[in-house]
RNA sequence: GGAGAGGUAGUCAAGCGGUCGAAGACGGCGGUUUGCUAAACCGUUGUAGGGCCAAAAGCUCUACCGUGGGUUCAAAUCCCACCCUCUCCGCCA
């Protein structure tokens, strides 16, 4: 949710840094609705005043055994309640109309954020390690995976269809390990809290987290319950503190979650994103800061370094990367990707994609903090992180560390959790 | 899933059509008293959106008693639906 403040302020300023994002964007006719709005709460809480007027007045004549007199009143009154009822009815339409509206405009980008509608306008940040010598010919993570015994998409196929996967055997063991490595590591190297959210949330949740209005076909959606399936643990930890005033002192709040993730991919027809790169269910560790917004820049540059520790932990091949306007999501100010490197497909793939939303969550959710005791709660910035998705990271271990007799170099961090340092067919 | 009991301000809790502009208590904040602390006493106490004002301060209005509808001149209070909590039963990991 945009800061109505800020646009009433300066519609054209909002309107500006809307179309950094894309041109098409424009704030409609809401000026005219805001304003409508106004008129019409004017309008109707004079009326009220009089009603509670005279509801006094009528108390008052009964207490008096007036009781003709308060009839007289009564009958007036019906008038006035007849027109109440009509402007509130318009006012809630005109309501509606707004958050509509509202609801489906993104978060404007921060002045840092490079302006493309281009999304390979992304600017290289830093790159960590170098591309692994793989001469000699290699394989893709599908046919490791087969010949390894460790994926099996076949008969995944056959129990959900296509687009998911299923693990077994050293398959198994490899990926509890990461998910187990990743939330450990957040837990006890970076501080942050551990939560195990539920897969499954309400309408309320994916507004707040902004998957809803817009996005909804994007997620699997339980009808007889009214209820969507988990795309990412950002809704359930963003939701965590809905409706809540945290102490100023309580803030950073870093919250780790595994959860597995569910995506529809509507429209991500197959091409080379074969395997484990774009699925219907994935897992995923996720980071998430609750902070002060004077801090908010600042920790989205912790949460992209805390995101880095696994990469690096694991010996990976990565970069990070600035996104351009035309590439955040839809409730990000300004976003950094972990991307890192799968020899198969001759490019990075993002694992992690670590965002600051600002107050646009917090508006949403009603998520504030009190700046000082007795002063005015104000909206929390929200920041959310991959730390990271499994699945990804599955694929670049199998490729990277791939040697030329077929077995693949398990990660030191995951020997124990595997049970081997080496897996060979 | 069935039966019952509940959901009122930061917390506990009264109120069950019109002096509710929500009692009272606790907590919080400010003060008086005090060698210091405690106690006692006095005062104060939420959120959101309008209006007046150049703006702040201030004044003022409206809304908020789980959520959404309805009845009524008037709803915390009556009616309907839903959500949540607790107890018991059923079912299950």
């Amino acid at each position: 949710m945009l800061d109505l403040k800020a646009i009433r302020a300066n519609p054209a300023a909002m309107e500006e840094r809307l179309k950094r994002r894309d041109p098409s964007l424009s704030l409609g006719n809401f000026p005219q609705l805001d304003a409508e709005r106004r008129q019409i709460i004017q309008k109707v809480e004079s009326l009220k005043h009089q009603r509670n007027e005279a509801s006094e007045q009528i108390a008052a004549l009964k207490r008096a055994r007036q009781a003709d007199e308060a009839q007289q009143l009564i009958a007036q009154m019906g008038q006035i309640a007849a027109q109440i009822k009509e402007l509130d009815a318009e006012l809630s339409q005109t309501d509606s109309a707004i958050g509509q509206l509202l609801s489906r405009l993104p978060n404007p980008p921060h002045d840092s954020v490079p302006v493309s509608y281009d999304k390979a306008d992304k600017v290289v940040i830093r790159e960590y390690g170098q591309k692994p010598q793989l001469d000699f010919a290699y394989l893709n993570h599908v046919e490791l995976g087969k010949r390894l015994k460790m994926l099996d998409f076949e008969r995944a196929a056959r129990i959900a269809g296509a687009r998911f996967a299923l693990y077994k055997g050293l398959g198994a063991r490899l990926e509890m390990a990461l998910i187990q490595f990743m939330f450990q590591y957040q837990i006890t190297q970076n501080g942050y809290t551990p939560i195990l959210p539920p897969h499954l949330g309400n309408r309320q949740s994916f507004y707040t987290s902004s998957q809803l209005p817009k996005f909804a076909e994007d997620d699997y959606y339980v009808e007889r319950d009214d209820l969507y399936l988990n795309p990412t643990a950002e809704v359930m930890l963003c939701n965590l503190h809905r409706g809540e005033i945290l102490e100023a002192e309580e803030l950073p709040i870093n919250y780790v979650a595994y959860t597995a993730c569910f995506r529809r991919e509507a429209g991500a027809a197959g091409g080379e994103e074969r395997g484990l790169i774009r699925m219907h269910q994935f897992n995923k560790v996720e980071l998430f800061k609750f902070v002060h917004p004077k801090d908010s820049y600042q920790e989205l540059e912790n949460l992209v370094q805390d995101a880095e520790d696994i990469l690096q932990a694991l010996q990976l091949h990565y970069r990070v990367v600035l996104l351009p306007t035309g590439d955040l999501g839809f409730q990000a100010s300004k976003t950094y990707d972990l991307e890192v490197w799968l020899p198969s497909q001759g490019r990075y793939y993002e694992v992690s994609s670590c965002s600051n939303c600002e107050a646009f969550q917090g508006r949403r959710g009603e998520i504030r903090y009190r700046p000082a005791p007795g002063a005015k709660p104000e909206f929390v910035h929200t920041l959310n992180g991959s730390g990271l998705a499994t699945s990804r990271l599955f694929a670049a271990i199998l490729e990277n560390n791939q040697r030329p007799d077929g077995s693949v170099v398990v990660p030191a961090v995951l020997h124990d959790g595997v049970g081997t340092d080496v897996i060979a067919g």
